[in-house]
DNA sequence: AAAAAACTGTTGCAAAAACAACAAAAAAAT
DNA sequence: ATTTTTTTGTTGTTTTTGCAACAGTTTTTT
């Protein structure tokens, strides 16, 4: 299977449909919140944007992290009262909002947008499966180097090179590593130091294999 | 959406289908590999395993625990050369063995079984995005005692009681919550001697709220 | 252009987790 | 029924991570 991203349609929700909403959201905005199973879908047009959640600690975690065409809302979450997510916009972005049982039971009114979505569905989650597959293969690892690393090397493999620019600060790359910032820096001063990689700002050049 | 399982479907795979593979694996046998991207879909008819990946350590992470009913397989992995993943049976197990190819495409064969799996595709992978989203949840904590009372606070809803038995011996829960035996056991003992829970074998009793 | 806010880099110290090792108990295999 | 293997429970020690705090940059806002 190729991958697939709603780019290759979302042209077509121009010929649009009433059950579509389309807004604007300035940066740091909030785009929604996960609080009742109102099983939102909804697309990132253009833009950048988190799902954070808080502890009761106040430690920040970034969930996931979402760019042009990726998918998300409530409708892939268990809401449950004791965690408190929301998509907060890092950049001006772009969203469309959907409900999943509108693309589920095909659109009555019959638009192609709704169609095409409704087609290709199986194989958009599917595609947003492997990504938090990966996800999970870095939370598992068990020390901040090797989550670095893991990171890297996914970095690495995504962009076709040794070198690549982190999507994140430093700051919010230690909340989607789910570990303490300083704890963190101090790593990637050892994996500089002894040889690693290399780091200018926030470009990365892994050095080793 | 309501949950939704194979069982109420699966029964029909008996109006067979060449393009089904079923087969029956013993205790502690490997019943696949991920390796290839083949794009292999499996369905755990009866019986318990686990998805095991193992690091360049010898680190031993529970990635998944199936039960019956649940789906998985290489088709929802990015396949790396620098993992290796397989699923090992815990008890005696059937396994249903399909390629994702066929049910996203309709089974020629016009299979009664192809035909109602291929029309709850979405949903199936739907209900799976939400139990690793509920996993990365887990891993993200920050500590292993609040891995401990997320998964047993989780195990509590889904039984419906304070009161519980782990899936898992407490080794395997280590490896699944990914972290060190020793000092899970550790805090588990903290846990009881705060009274936040109780433990009688693999039966976890909840004290608090 | 100045002020405010956010991010980076660093450190000492405290706390948590990993490592290692072993005896006892329980479960599984023969 | 006995042996073997796995699991549990425990502890001392080492290593890693988290916490707190601060100065210097850079970025953003006004």
């Amino acid at each position: 299977m190729d991958f697939l991203s709603v780019s290759s349609f979302i042209k077509d929700y121009e010929d649009h449909c009433s059950k579509v909403q389309h807004k604007h959201f300035r940066k740091n905005e909030t785009i929604t919140t996960y609080i009742a199973k109102r099983n939102q879908v909804c697309i990132l047009v253009s833009g950048e944007a988190d799902l954070i959640r808080y502890d009761y600690n106040g430690n920040k975690t970034i969930v996931e992290h979402f760019t042009s065409n990726d998918i998300f809302g409530e409708v892939f979450y268990m809401i449950t009262t004791n965690n408190e997510l929301f998509v907060r916009a890092k950049q001006d972005c772009d969203v469309i909002f959907l409900v999943y049982d509108n693309l589920k039971n095909k659109c009555k009114q019959n638009c192609k947008f709704h169609q095409t979505l409704s087609d290709n569905l199986a194989e958009l989650i599917l595609n947003k499966v492997t990504i938090l597959n990966s996800r999970i293969e870095l939370l598992t690892k068990r020390s901040t180097r090797d989550k670095l690393l893991g990171y890297f090397s996914m970095l690495s493999t995504r962009s076709f090179s040794k070198s690549f620019k982190l999507p994140f600060s430093l700051t919010d790359l230690a909340d989607y590593l789910s570990v303490d910032r300083s704890a963190m820096m101090r790593e990637l001063k050892s994996l500089r130091d002894e040889g690693f990689i290399e780091k200018n700002g926030n470009m990365i050049t892994l050095l080793y294999k």
